[in-house]
DNA sequence: TGCTTGACATGGG
DNA sequence: CCCCATGCCAAGC
């Protein structure tokens, strides 16, 4: 496995419960900016095994990109359940949920 | 070894 | 705001 992938599977870890983060954000905090679609590939193949918080994970725009619509649902009410609100179906307002590792750094 | 596959990101129309 | 093309790169086959 590679160290990226490691990376990627830490950083979903610390994501804590009521945030969310974005597929490009964890690419890049784990060293590759331009790996979103590893993320993607990891969330789904790792999630079960690392016991990942993926649904924690949504794309730029802050909307829900689950292929299939129960998946979707899924994940709409495990953000609920955190206290996560929705704005219209499947969009959250990332300005509030976005949860930034660089806050430890430059805080 | 080489080609295909994504639960993405980004920019242009 | 929606749709499309293109870039990206590890894992699977």
């Amino acid at each position: 496995m590679q160290p990226f992938t490691l990376n990627v599977i830490k950083i979903i870890q610390s994501i804590p419960r009521g945030k969310v983060m974005t597929y490009g954000q964890i690419a890049k905090a784990a060293g590759s900016n331009r790996a979103a679609r590893q993320v993607v590939r990891i969330l789904h193949s790792m999630s079960e095994k690392y016991q990942l918080p993926w649904h924690r994970v949504v794309n730029a725009s802050g909307k829900l990109t689950i292929p299939t619509e129960e998946g979707k649902v899924l994940q709409k009410q495990l953000l609920q359940n955190e206290g996560i609100v929705f704005e219209k179906d499947d969009q959250l307002s990332l300005k509030r949920y976005m949860y930034d590792p660089i806050e430890f750094w430059e805080e």
